[in-house]
DNA sequence: TCTGAAATCCACTGCAT
DNA sequence: ATGCAGTGGATTTCAGA
């Protein structure tokens, strides 16, 4: 699959901000007519450069405005312990980030939730998972950034 | 702004997972025509619930394939240096999350680069801020989950 | 490749229930 | 509040350079 040209990645710009952008408006920006610039588009889902595309909730409006680190390591390391634990992650809907990690704790977690009590259910559904060894919770006291835009290498 | 009913949050719960269908596809899945469907959607969107649509880019194909965790310790706390903090962190765009933590490291980052040379690159640029006393960085050897979809709580 | 126009589809509005 | 039908604007396709 061939490589991302200066209009490409201009285009991923844009759409890693706004998706909602009609094709005209984008043809625009990027100095193309509409067709080529859908073309380009198109083939940049097929490519699956562009994952998918999301709404993205407001999760202090939602009622969730608590995000815990929790920092966890495995009493055994086998891949089927791995598995399992991926597994784990993959089910509990507060856990929206997971990373297994090169360095003193084995994975770290971000977990989303209402408040301090809910994240004491959370983290006793977590324990509750076999060979689970240490968790070290920190608790975020506020966001300063994040966002889903990634640093888009230039062509050199 | 009046509190969410089940239609509601089963169209954030498709939203936030896919912001492409179209209004009657939307309408179809949560039993209802387009019309309310749609005015329910705009309300979601006006009360900020909705914060953006936003298109998903995959870091691998990318040329992003690493992601570090940089826990930040200040040598100062004044409000004043917090600021000027969070504007660096606004900055860098290497930088997609940050937050600040109440433990013993002050903030903690994720940082997407290409490779390790570039994290070393970018570690230098942030040492640079006048005022950080230590930074540990650990690099995250596999993505187990990555998500933009909240758990919406369920209207008890 | 890109342009420009044609055709089809869908979001959005107004009216009725 | 929901549902239906029509309009305008958008996406998508097609012909030509």
């Amino acid at each position: 699959m061939s490589s991302l040209d200066a209009i490409d990645r201009q285009l991923l710009a844009i759409l890693q901000s706004d998706v909602s952008l009609s094709i005209e408006e984008l043809a625009e920006r990027v100095g193309l007519t509409k067709t080529p610039c859908w073309r380009r588009i198109q083939k940049l889902e097929k490519s699956g450069i562009i994952r998918r595309k999301v709404a993205l909730l407001d999760a202090e409006v939602l009622g969730l405005p608590v995000s815990v680190f929790a920092q966890v390591k495995a009493n055994q390391h086998s891949a089927e312990w791995a598995d399992s634990f991926a597994h784990t992650m993959a089910d509990l809907p507060e856990v929206v980030e997971c990373y297994r990690l090169a360095g003193d704790y084995d994975y770290i977690l971000r977990i989303v939730v209402s408040d301090v009590a809910a994240y004491d259910q959370f983290y006793k559904k977590l324990i509750a998972h076999a060979g689970i060894a240490d968790v070290a919770s920190t608790f975020a006291m506020e966001q300063i950034k994040s966002t889903t835009e990634l640093p888009i290498p230039t062509g050199e």
